[in-house]
DNA sequence: CTTCTAATCAACAACGGTTGCAAGTGAGCA
DNA sequence: TGCTCACTTGCAACCGTTGTTGATTAGAAG
């Protein structure tokens, strides 16, 4: 993820405005590891700038998507989650709590075959570990 | 995918009761190829049952998934896929129209290393290959 | 600094997929 | 045959997300 002053150059230069709210997404989203939904982003932001709406958090988010800044991920878990993580990495995600993790798995060796392509140019490949997360298995002996 | 009468004893068996609807239902996903989405069973039953409600498919769906007979995918469609394939592939899908294909890929030598693992107990690994299938990439030139 | 104009903002309504609910229906068993 | 409880149905609600609107504001040019 790049810096605030960075993305304030990228969307300058796209000939996008730096409104003071894009500033403060930016901040929140910069160095942050987890992988907010858009909700948990506009409750961040909410803190330093109460007056935000939702839909604002939701355009700067998809900008940031369309230029590539951060992925876009809808991993079944109820709402899209934004990555800033743009490393080639993979996800492990809790089936109980919806959490996602970033795992650095080699799937290079997963390939198709020809004949199973079936004609489709492939762009991109995910791979999804899904599971339980230490928290919710103990969780699930206490109950 | 079981055939009509083995669902029919299934569903006996866990005292679910098998219905003319359940049955169409049954019928419709016996020997289905693709992934249908709920409103695609829904239109294909009403074709011979014209008064099933979609509550009625979904309920049968959630049925089905609960007992491991589909699975029930999330690939990001906008809409949940029944895949009555049950044995381990992955898919292809396209990210114009949808449309999910079987691989059969190896996803054996994907492996996440022990400290990678957060501590997550991992139940099932996912491969989704993303692109564009053949009728797109047509239009695509095309426009 | 002023002015102009397109971009953005916030609030609200709408949307699509899915589920909850209440009332009526019917499958399966004795 | 009759009894029950699960099922079916239609509708309303729900959730995450996007469209729309009128008011506001950033940024470029003069």
């Amino acid at each position: 993820m790049k810096t605030p002053a960075e993305l304030t150059e990228l969307f300058r230069a796209r000939g996008l405005k730096v409104t003071p709210q894009r500033q403060a997404i930016f901040r929140v989203l910069h160095g942050e590891k987890a992988h907010p939904s858009a909700e948990w982003v506009y409750e961040a932001v909410s803190k330093s700038m109460p007056t935000i709406s939702l839909r604002t958090v939701y355009q700067t988010l998809n900008d940031l998507a369309a230029m590539g800044e951060v992925h876009a991920l809808d991993l079944g878990t109820g709402s899209a989650r934004f990555d800033p993580n743009l490393d080639a990495h993979h996800h492990l995600v809790c089936d109980e709590c919806g959490r996602v993790v970033d795992v650095y798995a080699d799937a290079s060796a997963v390939r198709v075959a020809g004949p199973q392509r079936h004609g489709f140019s492939i762009s991109s490949t995910e791979v999804v570990f899904r599971g339980t997360c230490p928290t919710c298995k103990r969780k699930e002996v206490n109950a």
